[in-house]
DNA sequence: ATGTGATTTGTACTATCGTACAAAAGATCA
DNA sequence: TGATCTTTTGTACGATAGTACAAATCACAT
């Protein structure tokens, strides 16, 4: 038997609770939460305003349904490659395989939809300069569990330097990461069209490098203070 | 004589220009450009939404000002600590107040305003994250000659990385930056209290200290891409 | 085929948006 | 003081926002 699906279940082609959560994540992630207007929304997922509001009530809900909907899988995928770079024994190596696994379930697919994770971190980098309520909740409540486990396993890498500044140098992480997928326009244009921003691939291998060597940097050290560089002539 | 100030010139405390492109950057840096009305921006300057208008014209207008009153004092501190920084004879040194020259007046007062810097530099992160075309246009062809400026300052004091990766990488300087600008919160929430993201003075630490790190680091090379390490079981 | 529940459509309501504009108020100088 | 220019105020208008809701339509089990 063919087994033809229930509607309650994932319908074929024209799932148009799908294809809203779809146009919604793009227009969210390219234009912000505020821009985009629910009908917007609806107007790019060939659907009816109406539509939008029946199935997540409201705009609010359904930025909340796009969370739900990438939060688990991303971190599922993220604490799999977590688990596997723990596993790596040349501590170099290690680290590198640590930070490989933050930063590729970020760039490509880490649910079911093709190139979701690059999207969907692209949105939450939005959300997040936006000052977005709903997604500020959620991400606290979800992400900061996975990026303690991540912090860990650098800190455990790295012994020699302290936390804090584990914390800090994988915050900028973050934002490299965010703004890789915000603005990758800006490296080609910086780079006189020699580097290509959107190529997932090489912004990958440049961030993990970049990123590696960073952590690896010797630590300030609050507890020796003394060692502070001059700079020459700052003051004007 | 007292010499009391024309109203051509800058008047004294009741200026309801200064005012209101104060509130407005600071609304705008911590909620975005959309969610942000012209009415709530009028109330919190304490003036009355007409005198947005007469003042700047459109929404668009209010924000092109706030730009066009920190991109020229902060592009000319950025050029005069890059001036100073490249007469620094050792290369580590002088790599390390490069990176310093540019992230310094990002955090710290640009222009007349006190904080003035970090609120602006706060407000393009957020415009750059919205996408948002008035600020885009700006920021293409006021940026962009500092931008290079100082990859090719970066670029002389690290003859052996090819440009395109000093590029990556100091987008990725750019990244980080405005993420600590947007979020600092998130640092102190990670580091369970020790740190404080909103510290200025150690985040520039943290981010000189980290960024420098990654300039150095090796280059990746694409003309010999025979070396690509291993990483573990990475599919599942 | 028909009834039933799920979905889609169309429309309407209220609130708020950006902006325009006339009138009031304030400042400046002969 | 009175004339003139600048600034502030108050109000209004059209557009669009989010959301509610009844009617129409669809999918499917019987």
């Amino acid at each position: 038997m063919v087994r033809k699906p229930t509607s309650k279940e994932t319908a074929r082609k024209p799932n148009m609770r799908e294809a809203i959560l779809a146009a919604a994540e793009e227009l969210f992630a390219t234009n912000g939460f505020n821009a985009v207007s629910v009908r917007d929304i609806a107007q790019a997922a060939g659907a009816n305003p109406g539509s939008v509001t029946y199935h997540f009530k409201t705009k609010d809900g359904l930025l909340l349904e796009i969370y739900r909907r990438h939060c688990g899988p991303m971190n599922l995928r993220r604490s799999e490659l977590l688990a596997a770079a723990k596993r790596v024994r040349d501590l170099q190596d290690r680290l590198e395989a640590i930070v490989r696994a933050y930063v590729v379930p970020a760039f490509t697919s880490g649910s079911d939809l093709a190139g979701g994770g690059a999207r969907f971190t692209r949105l939450r980098a939005v959300m997040s300069a936006e000052g977005n309520e709903v997604a500020r909740r959620i991400i606290a409540q979800t992400f900061d569990d996975t990026s303690h486990a991540f912090i860990d396993a650098i800190h455990e890498s790295l012994p020699h330097i302290p936390r804090t500044e584990i914390v800090w140098r994988s915050h900028f992480l973050l934002g490299a990461l965010y703004y890789s997928l915000v603005t990758p326009e800006r490296v080609a244009r910086l780079s006189r069209g020699e580097a290509d921003g959107s190529d997932a691939a090489s912004a990958i291998e440049q961030l993990v490098q970049a990123t590696v060597a960073a952590f690896q940097a010797p630590a300030l050290d609050q507890t020796a203070p003394a060692r502070r560089r001059a700079v020459a002539s700052s003051k004007t």
